[in-house]
RNA sequence: UGGGGUGUAGCCAAGGGGUAAGGCACAAGACUUUGACUCUUGCAUCCGUAGGUUCAAAUCCUGCCACCCCAGCCA
């Protein structure tokens, strides 16, 4: 058991539940993950779903992983088989696998049923179009359907028959029986129940009548035991009907109560899953993994890692109120994670040819390259040192602005685990340099250097005998950066085509130490001084493409 | 003009009568065989706004303003 006392909570809806706890309101926390299977998880379902994780942890509870599979038009299995998938490299562990539709269709259809024997709802046999025109208005109330009189025994035979298939689509619905005058217009008679003789993904043609979402949701929830139903602040003003069911369809001893909070928006960010899926579908991406897609599978492939989201949506906080977070925010998540674990490589992206003129041709020594300083049981790899080596094209000017550390004609800069060396001619194909002449200082060797010598700068290098060609894919945001929010323009009629960077994937190649050849897919990296990496999928025996996560941070100004 | 929600720094966000936590971003500096990491320092006389209550208000009360959500047989 929980020690109530011990528990802190840290948001307003653990503070509420800490009190029913303590109230005897509620005796456990159980909550659901209700994924309606129609698109892939992105970094917004993320939050809800932490939520629903980690406070039912919090509070010694669980969490079910319920397919929310109520309308036949929208659901497709393949989507359903990916949630596990992405829960599990989030961390999380659902107490079950619950499918709503074969779960609970049949004990829905009853509560249902006996809703109309007590009175609360009835078969409307108005149109869809005519069921809008009494409806009322934001302002003007609604009114009263002729058929919600009828009798319980008539609208019981009726239901019955839509059951068996006796109607066609869309010509009689069951609706609760609240109040046609109700200011909230979501208490106006809502739907329970619609008839679709279409194909259900997973119970085929067993049912042609389906239960809708302000139905069916709360009973799922009751049937199921849960006792919190978290989700976000668009379903607020669904809660007063939410409450409407439980007390008029299940209406027993234990509730469960539906909670808000306010969705993760993140700045030039495209989520909607529409656009997503035509972007996919119009080949404009490498697939719903895209690695400039925050989709769960998206930011996996692009190499963050689960605990850096999970960090960076914890910092966002749990609250009911609006906001936008700038990307750097979960840029800053990432890196710290990726900080802790990435392994350190070099990699030379733009390569420039230096000939160490006295170190003698054919000689190679090995250096040492710790795999992370910051972690002592990371250990280290194998590099090469030799006469022919590269370095970045960046790593050395001919008109070096002010505090520039590293290599200048005549000057030092030490090579990363290997030596110092001086820059004793720019040897110039025309107006472009070709190589660099440089000379190493045989006493300044990695860990054993004695010269006394210090200094400014340090850069990374390949050996000419140690390296590799591979791929590096380098990614922009996907939107430009004026649009912050990218789904608010677009419906305002701003074109996908104007919203979207130009070449927002852009393949280059580089020189790696071969101790990269050694990698599979989604394996992490830094290259030093450029920035995080990870082995994409597509990655081949002869080929090894890795994907730009994120950059490092460069605090070398002008 | 109906109902609901929300307003604390450039962006998030604590704080719920006793005199504005923390993080991101930014700036300056230290350290550094990654210009990374780490460290240090700076960054709201003020809590949407106008009044009121009080010795004392971001916190309580009243009015006003702004923004978001709701009229699918979607979730």
């Amino acid at each position: 058991m929980i020690d109530l006392d011990n528990i802190k909570p840290e948001n307003f809806i653990e503070e509420e539940i800490l009190d029913d706890l303590k109230a005897g309101r509620s005796k456990e926390v159980i909550t659901r993950c209700p994924p309606e299977p129609s698109g892939y998880w992105h970094i917004g379902h993320c939050k809800a779903w932490m939520i629903d994780f980690e406070t039912a942890k919090k509070f010694g509870g669980y969490t079910y992983l319920r397919m929310d599979d109520t309308n036949p038009s929208r659901e497709q299995g393949e989507f359903a088989e990916s949630y596990l998938d992405d829960l599990h490299w989030l961390g999380y562990e659902p107490k079950d696998v619950i499918y709503a539709s074969e779960a609970y269709f049949d004990k829905i259809y009853l509560i249902a049923e006996e809703m109309i024997k007590n009175g609360y709802a009835y078969v409307d046999e108005l149109s869809q179009e005519d069921q809008q025109k009494l409806k009322g208005t934001l302002t003007e109330p609604g009114k009263n359907s002729p058929y919600r009189d009828r009798p319980a025994e008539e609208s019981l035979k009726l239901f019955r028959e839509m059951r068996e298939g006796k109607y066609p689509d869309g010509s009689l619905t069951l609706r609760a029986k609240i109040d046609m005058s109700h200011p909230n217009i979501l208490m106006r008679d809502p739907i329970m129940y619609k008839i679709s003789h279409e194909h259900h993904y997973k119970t085929g043609n067993k049912w042609c009548i389906y239960p809708i979402y302000d139905f069916a949701h709360p009973m799922e929830d009751a049937l199921e035991g849960v006792t919190y139903s978290l989700c976000d602040i668009t379903f607020r003003v669904h809660r007063e009907v939410y409450e409407w069911f439980i007390d008029h369809g299940w209406n027993k001893p234990f509730a469960p109560k539906q909670r808000e909070f306010s969705t993760l928006n993140l700045e030039n960010v495209l989520l909607g899953k529409r656009y997503l899926k035509a972007l996919v579908n119009e080949g404009k991406v490498l697939g719903w993994d895209d690695p400039r897609f925050m989709t769960i599978v998206g930011m996996k492939r692009r190499g963050y890692t689960a605990e850096g989201v999970k960090n960076f949506i914890r910092s966002c906080g749990v609250v009911a109120s609006e906001s936008t977070i700038p990307f750097s925010a979960l840029e800053y998540h990432v890196r710290e994670d990726l900080n802790k674990i990435a392994t350190r490589a070099m990699v030379v992206m733009s390569p420039l040819k230096v000939i160490i003129t006295n170190y003698p041709e054919g000689q190679t020594e090995e250096i040492s390259i710790p795999n992370n300083p910051n972690d002592e049981n990371a250990g280290s790899h194998k590099a090469l040192f030799s006469r022919e080596i590269y370095i970045e094209q960046e790593d050395f000017s001919l008109n070096p602005p002010p505090k520039y550390n590293r290599l200048i004609e005549g000057g030092l800069v030490r090579l990363k685990g290997a030596y110092v060396i001086r820059c004793n001619k720019v040897v110039m194909d025309g107006d472009k340099i070709d190589h660099l002449e440089c000379e190493y200082l045989p006493n300044t060797k990695s860990g054993q250097d004695n010269s006394g010598i210090k200094v400014k700068g340090t850069i990374h290098f390949v050996s000419s005998q140690n390296c590799f060609e591979c791929t590096i894919r380098n990614f922009k945001n996907l939107v430009k950066s004026e649009y912050l929010w990218p789904s608010k323009a677009l419906a305002d009629g701003i074109s996908i085509d104007e919203i979207l960077e130009k070449d927002s994937l852009i393949e280059t190649t580089a020189l790696a130490e071969n101790f990269l050849k050694n990698t599979k897919p989604y394996d992490k990296f830094q290259f030093m001084r450029k920035g995080y990496y990870c082995t994409d999928k597509d990655s081949t025996d002869s080929r090894v493409i890795f994907n730009s996560t994120i950059s490092l941070k460069d605090g070398f100004k002008k």
